[in-house]
DNA sequence: AACTAAATTTAGACAAATCTAAAAATTGAT
DNA sequence: ATCAATTTTTAGATTTGTCTAAATTTAGTT
């Protein structure tokens, strides 16, 4: 696998959520930022090596040889996260790029002793699942904060915006993962909510809240 | 820099052990497994680049630029190699193909903290010495164990030779970095020692000797 | 059902890194 | 000093991944 077809691969796992839908020939080219024409070029490639099913026209799904090796890839990509912020001290928002160089790197046993050196997680800095070993992957039960109702309280657990503007954004009103939160107050105006958090009362936009996923307690 | 670049920039690093010399364009292609014509059409490449000097069928050298690059490449390698060994249980014959590969990761606060968290080592595992951050790179005061006289004492600092088969071959008969050794007698037929090492007695021959290197003590 | 707009694919081209085969320069042996 | 062997370079081709521009298919609207 060279690292292109990693990327495709890995792209088209992330667009399909983790199923194997179809997926537009443009979407996948406007995520990687690159051209639709691209594209169809590669699926061909990754067809022929039965990777992906590619139905002309329609869009391009994994196959489940495909789906393992996206999993692979998500599971290097993750562990070297949670590496580079548990024993380098990276911050949550400055790990993606070099995740992103490192999730190429082919050596069953380095990821395996890392796995091992990190107490196997089972979850990345950003809350999402680290796939096992044999590929089994168990999204967490959550919701997004602005689905909470008035009153209920829920566990903060993930993140769904990775961009250093939003994980700063976190950082700075100190909001972390693992902190519980209670949603005090709805603006029907605006959908902002007022919440408690710890033994302070934040006021925040529904664009934070629909991007932080909690687990409701 | 992509990364073929740098592993000619590596391997021109490497021939000139350090210094500057012109290498010959059959002996990169030689090292490298690949074809002189190969070679040439790089060396254009680089040379464009400032990072070799091309004398037209003489040889290739590194420029300042191109010895400071190599420089980092090599650090890259060998922190590589320690964190395998310190902290995810590799042996020391284990490494090379994986450091092989991170040494290409790019992000220089990834390899700050690294040696960081290694301690900033100045050694590798194989003894060969670590470049600093800022380029700076000392060889150790060292010899050859063949090159030793009968009755004088060595501190085994390095391995010239760093093939699984001879690594493997100094994990079998417990000869490690860091261990004192005695050279005993030296058979005049074929040059192989007798040495002393801890409580035991060996017999090695040239072909191990000279690959074992020493600091007199 | 026909037509337009959007999405997708094809065809042909390009850059990077490599190769083969042929040409050119160097070396060294007499 | 000349010639043969070796080394190196050049010229032209190949593969991978990409692009542009044109052609094709699909989808939505009336």
């Amino acid at each position: 696998m060279t690292r292109a077809e990693e990327n495709y691969i890995k792209t088209i796992f992330h667009l399909a959520k983790g199923g194997n839908q179809l997926i537009a020939t443009n979407a996948i080219a406007m995520e990687m930022t690159t051209k639709p024409s691209s594209v169809t070029d590669m699926a061909k490639k990754l067809a022929e090596k039965g990777l992906v099913t590619h139905v002309r026209y329609q869009g391009i799904s994994l196959t489940p040889l495909g789906r393992k090796t996206a999993l692979t890839i998500v599971r290097k990509h993750r562990l070297w996260e949670v590496f580079l912020v548990a024993k380098l001290n990276f911050k949550w928002d400055e790990v993606h790029e070099v995740a992103e160089q490192l999730e190429h790197i082919k050596s069953e046993k380095l990821i395996d002793r890392l796995d091992a050196m990190l107490d196997f997680p089972k979850y990345d800095p950003h809350g999402d699942p680290i796939p096992t070993k044999n590929g089994a992957f168990q999204e967490r039960d959550k919701q997004l904060l602005s689905e909470l109702s008035v009153g209920s309280q829920g566990l903060c657990v993930g993140v769904k915006d990775t961009s250093s503007a939003f994980l700063q954004f976190l950082d700075k009103h100190h909001i972390a993962l693992g902190q519980t939160l209670q949603v005090l107050e709805r603006e029907d105006f605006d959908d902002s909510l007022s919440i408690q958090i710890g033994d302070r009362r934040l006021h925040i936009s529904n664009q934070i809240a629909s991007n932080l996923f909690v687990k409701k307690e």
